[in-house]
RNA sequence: GGAGGAGUUCCCGAGUGGCCAAAGGGGGCAGACUGUAAAUCUGUUGCGUUUCGCUUCGGUGGUUCGAAUCCACCCUCCUCCA
């Protein structure tokens, strides 16, 4: 299911197979939370812009239109259209990102829902059972996503009841794949790694959660809030630990130089709603470095967005004219944004897993990380 | 011609003697955003040599220790009557 191809240090170039196709990493994943990714793009879109990898919710899908609904009308892929491998995020994040409408024990995790307050229960097997009826090729292990900073006691105690709960997922999603009519029969299922900024829970936690030989492991809990050298840190403290043949995913992150330093560090798969959430709000990616569209300077700016790129946006329309939808707020600003930052990353990733293929990826890194995160300063 | 009403900072609009360089909104300018409760949120928006000084609430005078606020006249606009 997993194979790495050429190594550079630690960084690895590989090839994930999944029942919708084959996947080259390092790989950046499209978020569409709710079976669509902000900013008017379609699953259509996807493939014109380089996606491999489409990643949903399954929190927000269960809420919203109920994963029954989406097993019914075939399962998400045939739902959104979307034929490629696509991801389920578990709901672990929304343990932490609704922090405010949640309670957990030892079964599970009691929302109060974000919409109109119905109390949702969501445990270990809730999860899998949502994900199996949603039909992704990648199912993720409901874990409990811990804010930064927390006393090393309470993320002890979490991590170890996230362990609990991998045992749990993998009983149950190996019980669904096995039912006569599961929509993804061929789903996999990745642990999670936790254990806040503490080397040692991170490292006591990845060990147990290896002997259950899941199809890949991811690390969680990262770029909530620590600063960045501790969030490599860890990844430098985990990595270790991480099996060698299984893909490795860091979970929401991040920005174009996290996701360099992390391909440096050994992972394999990213996800982040930073480049679709910053392209609506005018923060643009460019070689250069970023560019707030929004900004006065680009009012007579005629040259697109970034002169070296090839997206539906900067093959056809200058910074002035991006500047002025922007500011009348029309949604094709948003549309044109969201589809050159997410094109942006995906070229980001080809050109990450072309210099690994040609054994020039520390040279890559060398020029492109910290640069691609900062305002641009030509002009 | 007569009777009322109104003119406030880029715009709309509060403010009716000191706590007013003046609420609030809009617009402008800038910033934040990391497994998406985010087309959201934050800062800023008279000038300057900036813990203080200067200029500003249609205009000109006046009253007062002190005026966007009170008085007189003038200008402009709105409504109604002729």
């Amino acid at each position: 299911m997993f194979e790495v191809l050429k190594q550079e240090g630690r960084a690895r170039r590989g090839r994930f197979t999944c029942a919708h196709g084959a996947v080259e990493t390092p790989v950046f994943m499209n978020v569409g939370t709710q079976g669509a990714i902000k900013g008017a793009v379609s699953a259509h879109d996807l493939k014109e812009i380089g996606c491999q990898v489409e990643l949903s919710n399954t929190y927000h899908l269960h809420l919203r239109p109920g994963d029954g609904v989406v097993r019914q009308m075939g399962g998400l892929h045939k739902f959104m259209d979307w034929d490629g491998p696509m991801l389920t995020d578990s709901g672990g994040f929304q343990v932490f990102s609704l922090s405010g409408l949640r309670k957990i024990t030892e079964e599970g995790v009691t929302f109060a829902s974000h919409i109109d307050g119905r109390r949702i229960f969501m445990g270990p097997e809730e999860s899998m059972q949502i994900q199996s009826n949603l039909g992704s090729d990648i199912a993720m292990a409901f874990d409990e996503c811990v804010e930064n900073p927390s006393p090393y006691e309470y993320v002890k105690a979490s991590c170890e009841r996230t362990a609990r709960w991998l045992d749990r997922c993998v009983a149950e999603h190996d019980r669904l794949n096995a039912l006569p009519d599961t929509v993804n029969p061929r789903q996999q299922l990745f642990g999670i790694n936790q254990g806040g900024t503490f080397s040692d829970l991170r490292v006591w936690h990845m060990e147990e959660i290896a002997k259950l030989d899941c199809d890949g492991y991811a690390i969680g809990g990262l770029a909530v809030g620590e600063p960045t050298q501790v969030m490599y840190d860890i990844i430098d403290a985990v990595e270790p630990h991480m099996p060698k043949e299984k893909p490795r995913y860091l979970m929401g992150v991040g920005t174009p130089s996290n996701i360099i330093e992390g391909v440096a560090r050994g992972i394999d798969f990213f996800d982040c709603v930073m480049p679709a959430r910053n392209a609506r709000h005018g923060k643009l990616y460019t070689w250069n470095g970023t560019i707030n569209i929004k900004n006065e300077r680009y009012k007579l700016d005629g040259r697109p967005i970034d002169p070296a790129c090839t997206c539906p946006a900067c093959r056809s329309f200058s910074r002035a004219y991006l500047r002025h939808l922007v500011v009348a707020q029309e949604m094709l600003a948003m549309r044109l944004a969201v589809l050159h930052n997410l094109y942006f990353y995906n070229e980001l990733m080809a050109c990450i897993r072309e210099s690994l293929d040609n054994g020039t990826f520390a040279d890559f890194r060398a020029r492109y990380s910290g640069l691609l995160d900062r305002p641009c300063q030509e002009d």
